[in-house]
DNA sequence: TGGCGGCGTTAAGAACGCGTCAAGATCACC
DNA sequence: GGTGATCTTGACGCGTTCTTAACGCCGCCA
């Protein structure tokens, strides 16, 4: 049974939460502010975290490092309309995902299935299949109909990085610093140019990308 | 039983790994910085080494080096977030595999499985055929329209490391580190006149070569 | 409605990597 | 000590890749 944390400190929120959480066959643990939340975060062991950015005690991004500091369980952010730094900020902390309030139950349910899926299975076999290509890590291959597909070095070192965070959504500053490195974080047209070069050999129909997907404001995300 | 190594100086990882290894039925031998880390290595001739690449007294390509130079026990490096160029480095010195921190303990299991089971079945196929000529790892030989090829030592160094990753891309750096030593890994002009060499001796026309290939910006890659 | 910021696209010069050739240095063997 | 093979090193041309800037489009907001 997957065990969920919910650290948020709006009443009718955590009820909701709660219910429908139950009702899927999550086992639901609350805390109502940060600081209990990590406590109960070391006591509780959760297989995910669904994190409210409005705390009234700490900020969001310091639950996330103070988290992070010791594990690598699914954190699922929640956060009010128009936090956009706050959001990416959270990101670059170490958070899986977001979604913003007010939110839909469906879709809070499918990116937590969504994480707690991607956090479970180790993929033995490095190899990542889509409907349209395949990218075998280890072989460092990309094939596609059949063939195999030219990638340069640099489109290669941001295909990788993307799929080795299959699912999950990369901020601009993750690709710059893992890519081109630490001081090359504001250079958001590199990113662009190669996002689009890699679109280009990869995607059926190039502007309309089924699996290198943008996240306008934030960043990138790899769907498999 | 799976007898297993950790180098690591922080004293949370070195926890839950001794708890979660012992509890899977592994043999843990642990040391917290890089010199009594190869000591222990000697010493415990473990099946698998588990290395933080962020020790207090030695970089952890050095650890790799050093015990690369004795022998090729399986090791998974711990690396920290966005150190990519230590990545790469630690991969080019010699390491199997990586994850990052933090980590999900299922991701490490998974990959430590891996890296035993892949060292277990020991040496592969001996002789490796294509289209054009034929290689014998264990005769040393290499045979095309019926009579055999002479290489040069160099030659057939640089001819077996490729062999030995079939399908796969080898970088530049491991290739100069394999053949000529750590020492030359900038060296890429070695590489060129002797891959040059074999094509112009195995490959039918040596200009469009069919088996060795170049994967521009990143290594090469024998295709049987 | 006009301005603004973010994204996609394109193009062009600069920089780099690869293949090639050849000459000098070194080594192994007689 | 001589000789041939092998290894090292440098230079050149060419094609590819990287970098950078400019432009257009769209959505958001005043």
């Amino acid at each position: 049974m997957t065990r969920v944390l919910v650290i948020d400190d709006e009443a009718p929120i955590l009820r909701a939460l709660r219910i429908n959480l139950t009702a899927r066959k999550y086992e639901v643990a609350v805390a109502t502010d940060g600081a209990s939340g990590l406590a109960a975060m070391a006591r509780e062991r959760p297989d995910v975290l669904i994190l409210d950015l409005g705390l009234p005690d700490m900020d969001g991004t310091e639950v996330i490092k103070g988290v992070r500091g010791w594990t690598s369980t699914p954190i699922i952010v929640l956060s009010a309309w128009g936090q956009e730094s706050a959001k990416v900020a959270a990101l670059d902390a170490g958070a899986d995902d977001y979604v913003t309030k007010p939110f839909g139950m469906d879709e809070l349910l499918a990116r937590l299935r969504a994480a707690v899926r991607r956090a479970s299975p180790a993929p033995d076999e490095p190899v990542v299949a889509t409907a349209d290509f395949t990218v075998d890590l280890a072989d460092k291959r990309v094939t596609r109909d059949g063939g195999d597909v030219r990638l340069t070095p640099t489109e290669w070192q941001l295909l990788e990085v993307l799929v080795r965070n299959a699912d999950r959504l990369v901020t601009q500053r993750q690709l710059l610093q893992e890519v081109w490195g630490p001081e090359y974080q504001t250079e958001g047209n590199y990113l662009r140019v190669y996002v689009a070069q890699l679109r280009r050999k990869l995607e059926p129909d190039p502007s309309r990308p089924r699996h290198l997907l943008t996240e306008p404001g934030m960043g990138y995300r790899f769907r498999p």
